[in-house]
DNA sequence: TGATAATAGTTAACATGTTAAGGAATGACG
DNA sequence: CGTCATTCCTTAACATGTTAACTATTATCA
């Protein structure tokens, strides 16, 4: 069986790569001004959103790997935007806080930032984007279960 | 105007990430075989597809940043994957080329590759599969003009 | 209890993403 | 022809992605 592969127009990792481009522009735009990166962002929200989680949780919902969340957690505490500690109970753990100079920006960016998914669910339309959204969660392996 | 964001499970760059993740997956656990990397399949997939090109062009085409494809060019002529040569007639221009090497990779893997698009395609249904490249397309700045 | 496995994070090493600055060749124009 | 902007690409610097090895702590179980 000899099997052809999709020209690369028409390439689900290509296409995906691609979108996220063009989504992230207008984002990065934004972000430059506020001097953080489209990760550290997500991981202000995230913290904003569920409030002090330990790495491995907010690693997750962040979709960040440790490692890279390791190196970062690092930049962001010496920016002043979160601040860790041992958990007690368990001394493996960290638990990681948001700051008020964290929260202060998240709260600056706020409705900047939701315009801009403004614009594109203007783009796509109301209905098209939610399927989008659907589409993308199937192909998301965490989405079987509930991310920790 | 307080505007809110949506929650970080429907967001468009996280799911982005995530659904990428998902069909990256299956992806890189076949590279790991080829001893390539995720974007060093890219460029070869589209310098098999389209012939030598110059590096801007299949930058373009493979979705890569002028500065990581010199270095990726660098890394893929030592292993013997490509060739470089400049243009006779303009001599800022790089001529890359696929090498026998680099084409019977792209031949070995092929079939394989296919078979992992068709899972993706049959998760979704064939309908769905098609509408989630044509959204996708929608948020990619590039597709208002055919690549370079 | 004591050896061993499992868990949570970190560190290391290499590749790529991203932005900015630099170098070489070409093009435009007075 | 000579200057200057433009184009094509490379280098540099820093951040992240990715895999593997490693440390510290906790859980398991004979």
């Amino acid at each position: 069986m000899t099997s052809k592969l999709p020209n690369t127009s028409r390439s689900l990792p290509i296409a995906l790569i691609r979108a996220r481009e063009g989504v992230m522009f207008p984002i990065r735009e934004m972000l430059t001004k506020t001097g953080i990166t489209e990760q550290q962002w997500r991981v202000l929200r995230v913290l904003s959103e569920f409030g002090a989680l330990d790495t491995s949780t907010l690693a997750n919902r962040a979709s960040l790997l440790f490692p890279s969340l390791t190196r970062i957690a690092t930049t962001m505490r010496n920016k002043g935007l979160i601040s860790q500690k041992r958990d007690d109970k368990d001394r493996r753990r960290q638990i990681i806080t948001i700051t008020e100079a964290g929260q202060k920006l998240i709260d600056d960016y706020t409705d900047q930032s939701a315009q801009i998914v403004v614009g594109f669910r203007e783009t796509l339309g109301d209905k098209n984007y939610e399927q989008l959204l659907d589409l993308l969660e199937q192909l998301d392996p965490g989405s079987k279960q509930p991310r920790a």
